[in-house]
DNA sequence: CTTGGAATGTCAACAAGGCTGACATAAAGT
DNA sequence: ACTTTATGTCAGCCTTGTTGACATTCCAAG
């Protein structure tokens, strides 16, 4: 990819970070990154006989605590049923409890209890500890680019869902 | 958790980007990319009645044309049981060719078929696409230091498989 | 007020793709 | 030649995705 420097062409220039091989790479690097990303919280989550799927379920429920069942999906992206069995282990384990609506008595409201609470630090700190450390490494100016480009490639639909949780959560 | 917005140290500011804040963010981040990452090449393999296993095995056999079986398990993680299962169903349907070693009679050599390879580039389109939209969006600058932290993120091991595939891929 | 439809959540059964264990074959070392 | 190591295959299990059928609750139209 030296090429850049001798390039005849202004555009070439300008655009030579969209080429295929710079997609591929993008694309590679992504997939090796995500495993990265999951493999701590993985080892954790082995001990207790949980999966990937728990890990969400208290991530996403510790930072919106009373979100029902119907909202979790939305986010998570999965059918209902396949979160229905997730959650219920965690209920029958104590991780979560599940609170019946006052107003409207289908909904679910779901938080954490004090021992889902210990396992989602658990999980949250092995977690950040790795990124924490990419980012320290990569510098806040490439942290930016990184976020720029993930929310990027977002789906619309989840970059706004990801939006709000972001200017709330700050 | 905060703490850096409070601190009275020049140091504070000069980490903000460390808060666990801005590490939940990317973790965040992170997840709904990965899935509109991988979203497009999923709706195309769902029509085929293949999965993402196939994507990956599809990726990097025409990334590596005559890699052998223990080459592609170090690089996609899994067991090679699991590989197994996944390059017996794409060399029953004619898109992978597996070829006995010359010099070691133990080992297969994959490679893509005209149709394996077809699809590849149909799967691979499909994801470039979305790349290089979210690359032209946030510009080279955000590409540098996506690429920057995704590569800090990796396990060191895959780090370096990744930096191989990269050079020798330019 | 009742009734029919929409929203929400649960239960059952199936499929994809991880996993381990057992095994066959080929190569390599003693 | 015999054991050990490397490589790949087959069988069976588990998690977590899926769809289908269903119960409960709410709400709006009659």
């Amino acid at each position: 990819m030296e090429s850049a420097l001798s390039s005849h062409h202004d555009q070439g220039q300008a655009l030579l970070y969209l080429t295929d091989e710079q997609l591929r790479q993008g694309i590679e690097a992504m997939f090796f990154a995500y495993r990265g990303f999951t493999a701590d919280p993985d080892r954790i989550l082995e001990q207790f006989s949980y999966g990937r799927a728990h890990h969400r379920a208290l991530h996403f429920i510790n930072g919106a605590p009373g979100t029902t069942v119907n909202n979790l999906l939305n986010i998570l992206g999965v059918t209902k049923q396949s979160l229905n069995r997730v959650l219920r282990s965690l209920i029958e384990d104590g991780l979560v409890e599940s609170h019946v609506g006052k107003k409207d008595r289908r909904k679910r409201h779901l938080f954490l209890t004090a021992e889902g609470s210990k396992l989602e630090q658990k999980l949250s700190n092995a977690q950040r500890l790795r990124m924490r450390g990419a980012f320290r490494t990569a510098g806040p100016e490439a942290v930016a680019g990184f976020r720029t480009v993930l929310e990027a490639m977002m789906d619309p639909k989840m970059r706004k869902t990801y939006a709000n949780m972001r200017d709330n959560g700050s």
